[in-house]
DNA sequence: GAATAAATTGTTTTT
DNA sequence: CAATTTATTC
């Protein structure tokens, strides 16, 4: 193994082949590198690849570990175990799960599916959903798991109260419920995988035996629950190598215990600790910022990144007025950026909350910017695709109560309410699944209803036989015929139904793709992989599109140029982390993860008012914004001031400090808008009383300037309407600014610029 | 039982 | 604001 294209850290952590290891890896410090090196390297010394096991976090990171590995030794890197702790869970569960008396064809359930199990169960203890809303229940439960806490145990470290009773009542209730249905959640995957360990010996042998090396990826991730797993697996062995930093840990609300690798020396008093420090990635002025901001936080690992490239160019601070124009100022640089040469593949932008996703979105489609939105609703979590999934579920595992009430009446097939509630007494009076209940109707059931159940019925037989005899996409295919479900939105003629039916296009192909990449696929291997893998997993490099983002996703990928948005108070950080000081430590490792994925340029904006679930807020500049130092920062809201009074283009760029744009009181739409902290409804700008006697406020001439700037006369747009045309004249301003466009079919048509469908069809600029 | 209207209600991040 | 849940009417 040639191992001198690596640094001495980097060697040093390939080299170090026994005994327990933690690799402290600064972002961008060419951690995977070097963890790909090592597992090479130890083939090299004659451990067999099937010996080896790799945890990640992702699907993606995975692929791209095994990738390179592959790349680096050759096809027998096919043997090693690399994968997620959930996929890695689901393989050994899958082959012993009925030591635990589960079937073999449990199916996997998501957030909604243990909604739907907790609500069923909340109306049968006759608990109100106000008093305990499902959703708490689900984090409460998934904490437990993620702690390895039964029912009991869990109660007797609780407040003990009534409501910790009913709780208690709740969970005991889900989990026989869940074994029921043959199901697992989440959580499951890892306790019921270590509960098969921890009592069945000769199985845990047999793993120890087999996993000489075990790695583990992104460590600072884990919860108990995993570091439990990898602790009984490598207890023998004692040849664990686990990588991660501990400011990078941003997933501690989900039960991720930063403990662990703070811990680890601890644990391990003998572990070899190397750490990672040269940043690859970053220009000196991000990678500075980064080192500030993070500095803040008490209680780290002491680490200092460097890094040998030069300062690079500052990074760029906007304070506009509202979300509007912080959006148009980014597409706008966006577009600046495309001028200089760099495709939108090589950019993203990054945001606290999904929801922020929407005006951006607005506004890259008016520029004429294509993008792609990751996250947010997730492909799999779209209706009409759950109800495909719903009908395979119950295919493959006829105790699945739940996915079948989804699609007892789905397509309609007159099965209403009534009837399904007969079919459910009776299913539960002889203690048998609800899909017995199907072909062992009730005799409460007079003749109209027991003849559509009993033709659902035969439609589900017919195809559970067809699942036997056609190859995996086929059958899926025919599924979706047979079963109406394809017809239902053919049908009707709107918008939405004919996406719905796109999207089941789309998913047949993602069926048949599968079936490609791994032949003789089975249908439990893909429903597997549709609850495992995640719309974020498919990320291919997206070559000409921009990268719309939560900063959390961004986390383990590098773009050379970066938008941050949202640094506000109550934004970002969150509103939700403002009282506590673990969580705001928290928010700042996101943030440093968010500067630390840019490559070159880094762009950073915050709007004074912001409306954000259908309320203004007036946020003050995030704390973040302060930890940078201002030689690092190139205030463009100054800028762009100048330019808005004096009618004339920008100025020189002004070097550092936050000049006006920082603070609320130095913005004019402030101080028009009088006290800080106060809350508007609806369309504040517009209350009679507030804005009289003054000029229109700054806030929205700078929002109705960077709209207008999008539109010039002669530009050539195009309108979901009336297709292509050219612009004529903009005309108004603020609210009312108005565009006339020339179109060849229709001719002059004017718009309001603020809601008028229109999309700009190049750049001449 | 199904279609429509009205009302309510939530909004962090996700393997 | 939108999306889901609940009430109402046919």
């Amino acid at each position: 193994m040639d191992l001198s294209m690596l640094n001495p850290q980097q060697r040093l952590a390939a080299e170090t082949l026994e005994g327990p290891v933690l690799i402290l890896a600064g972002a961008g410090s060419g951690k995977t590198r070097a963890l790909t090196c090592r597992v090479a390297n130890l083939m090299d010394h004659g451990v067999p690849a099937r010996s080896i096991l790799a945890l990640t976090f992702t699907n993606k990171a995975a692929r791209e570990m095994k990738e390179r590995i592959v790349r680096l030794v050759g096809d027998q890197a096919e043997d090693a175990w690399i994968s997620t702790f959930h996929s890695t869970c689901a393989r050994i569960l899958r082959r012993d799960i009925e030591k635990l008396g589960y079937s073999r064809s449990f199916v996997i359930y998501d957030d909604d599916d243990q909604g739907a199990v907790i609500k069923e169960i909340l109306k049968r203890l006759n608990i109100d959903e106000k008093f305990l809303p499902p959703k708490e229940i689900r984090a409460k439960i998934s904490d437990a798991k993620n702690k390895l806490l039964s029912p009991d145990e869990w109660f007797a470290k609780s407040e003990r109260d009534h409501r910790s009773q009913m709780l208690h009542d709740v969970f005991v209730e889900y989990e026989t419920r869940l074994k029921a249905l043959n199901a697992l959640d989440f959580d499951d995957l890892l306790v019921k995988t270590l509960e098969l360990l921890a009592d069945h010996p000769p199985v845990l042998e047999s793993y120890r035996a087999r996993f000489q090396h075990v790695l583990v990826d992104e460590y600072q991730d884990t919860n108990y629950a995993q570091y439990m797993l990898v602790k009984l697996l490598t207890d023998r062995s004692r040849n664990l190598c686990v990588v991660g930093d501990d400011d990078q840990s941003i997933y501690g609300w989900r039960g991720a215990d930063i403990r662990n690798i703070l811990d680890f020396e601890k644990d391990y008093p003998d572990a070899t600790v190397i750490k990672l420090e040269q940043n690859y990635r970053s220009t000196a002025n991000i990678l500075d910022a980064a080192n500030q901001v993070i500095a803040h936080n008490a209680g780290r690992k002491e680490k200092a990144l460097w890094t040998e490239s030069g300062e690079g160019e500052p990074i760029k601070l906007f304070c506009a007025g509202d979300e509007r124009e912080e959006a148009a100022w980014v597409a706008d640089r966006i577009r600046q950026l495309g001028r200089q040469g760099e495709s939108y593949g090589r950019t993203a932008v990054l945001y606290r909350t999904n929801a922020q996703s929407r005006v951006i979105e607005e506004m890259l489609m008016r520029s004429g910017i294509p993008y792609k939105v990751f996250g947010g609703q997730k492909f799999y979590d779209r209706k009409e695709i759950r109800d495909v999934v719903a009908y395979l579920r119950v295919i493959v595992n006829p105790a699945d109560d739940v996915s079948l009430k989804r699609i007892i009446n789905v397509p309609k097939r007159s099965i209403g309410d009534s009837t399904v509630q007969e079919l459910v007494n009776h299913a539960r009076e002889n203690d048998m699944p609800l899909y017995s209940a199907l072909s062992d109707i009730p005799d409460t059931l007079s003749s109209r209803p027991r003849k559509c159940v009993s033709d659902f019925f035969l439609l589900m037989t017919m195809l559970t036989a067809l699942k036997e005899a056609l190859p995996l996409s086929e059958f899926v295919k025919t599924l979706v015929e047979k079963t109406g479900l394809m017809e239902q939105y053919q049908r009707e003629d709107t918008e939405e139904s004919r996406a719905r039916v796109e999207n089941m296009q789309e998913f047949l192909g993602a069926v048949e793709e599968f079936a490609r990449a791994s032949e003789n696929a089975t249908l439990e291997e893909y429903l597997e992989n549709v609850a495992l893998v995640t719309d974020l997993d498919q990320q291919e490099d997206e070559r000409g599109y921009v990268t719309l983002m939560t900063l959390h996703s961004a986390k383990g990928l590098e773009f050379p140029n970066v938008f941050m948005t949202g640094l506000e108070e109550g934004v970002f950080p969150s509103g939700r982390s403002l009282m506590d000081e673990n969580r705001m430590e928290e928010e700042r490792r996101l943030c440093y993860v968010g500067i630390t994925r840019a490559q070159k340029r880094l762009f950073i904006s915050r709007a004074s008012q912001r409306m954000l679930y259908n309320q203004v807020n007036h946020n003050a500049p995030s704390r973040f914004l302060e930890e940078i130092p201002p030689r690092l920062l190139q205030d463009e809201w100054a800028e762009k001031k100048e330019a808005a009074f004096k009618g004339v283009p920008q100025s020189a760029p002004r070097r550092g400090g936050y000049g006006s744009g920082y603070g609320m009181r130095s913005t004019p739409a402030m101080a028009d808008l009088g006290k800080p902290r106060l809350t508007l409804h609806g369309d504040a700008l517009g209350i009679p009383g507030v804005q009289k006697g003054f000029a229109p406020s700054k806030a929205r001439e700078l929002a109705s300037g960077a709209m207008q700037s999008l539109f010039r006369k002669g530009d050539r747009v195009m309108h979901r309407k009336f297709g292509e045309g050219q612009v004529v004249a903009v005309t108004g301003r603020g609210a009312d600014a108005r565009i006339q466009i020339e179109f060849t079919a229709y001719g002059v048509k004017e718009f309001s610029l603020s809601i008028a469908p229109i999309v700009k069809l190049e750049d001449d600029e």
